[in-house]
DNA sequence: TTGAAAATATTGAATATTCAACAATTGAAG
DNA sequence: CTTCAATTGTTGAATATTCAATATTTTCAA
């Protein structure tokens, strides 16, 4: 008795495939609201881990906005030149360096957090409230449970 | 009467946040796999979309594969210096090259799909069937509801 | 207390990606 | 038909990312 062929999984069928797909389509959606102000997703990211006015380290930083150090070393020199942040060192280690946000820092990241906002709420009209809180929990979850 | 404040949205929050998280850490997990065979994730998307034995368009290709025309080209000739694919031009309309996919493609082909399959059932082992259908479905739906 | 290992951030070279310009072909309007 | 705009793919320069090596500081064991 033959086993029955496994019909081979078209690409579109893969998870890993689809959250491809979709963190694409919303990411670019997310960059062409951004891109009014002129600043990339990831430099919003930062602004907004750093927006609670503590010091947060490269390390902490880097976990948090889903970048590798020196990738993020590089875009914080980028953003220091714009004054955007400022890197303090830490005086309880002083390996490390905390970094802070500016004024104009603030200033900005208020005015691309109304920009994300009106994209969520975009996303919610076309794609439903329920919908919506469903997917994140379950993108939580996947995230939890892969860790 | 103030209108109730705002509570400002932290990052872990957003739904975009939380594709790219998710997005990342399942494709950290599916190229490590890969990474036996030496093949980056796109190329196994390639050689996936190519394994249906038609020729397909670098255009199309792009497309399915998530990656811009230039990136697209330059992947194809490194795959084609590996010869695990071919260019062949469309007789029916010569500004279009058809992509085809070798012997050895098809053989490297089947090799990456078993790891990915050992990947996804993984996932299903932790995270659960019921889950992964669910979020499967909710994926798929946020896609089309984007276009 | 000293010295080796670990942690943290940055740098420079190698690699990859993207943008804009280009070349070739097709389609379609006049 | 002819010409001009649109489509398709590639190229080269500019930009960004990554990997490996480095410098500095801290931790901790001997």
């Amino acid at each position: 008795m033959a086993k029955p062929t496994k019909t081979n999984t078209p690409i579109t069928e893969h998870l890993a495939y689809l959250l491809a797909q979709a963190n694409r389509e919303i990411n670019r959606q997310l960059e062409l609201r951004l891109s009014k102000e002129g600043v990339p997703v990831e430099q919003w990211r930062i602004l907004k881990v750093l927006s609670d006015g503590n010091g947060h380290s490269m390390g902490e930083l880097a976990e948090a906005v889903l970048l590798n150090h020196p990738t993020l070393t590089k875009m914080i020199d980028r953003m220091v030149s714009d004054t955007l942040v400022y890197r303090v060192q830490d005086p309880n280690d002083r390996r490390k360096v905390l970094m802070f946000i500016s004024d104009r820092g603030k200033v900005l990241c208020r005015k691309l957090n109304s920009l994300a906002v009106d994209q969520e709420e975009h996303i919610l009209e076309s794609y439903g409230d329920k919908s919506t809180s469903e997917l994140k929990r379950l993108l939580e979850s996947l995230i939890d449970s892969s860790n």
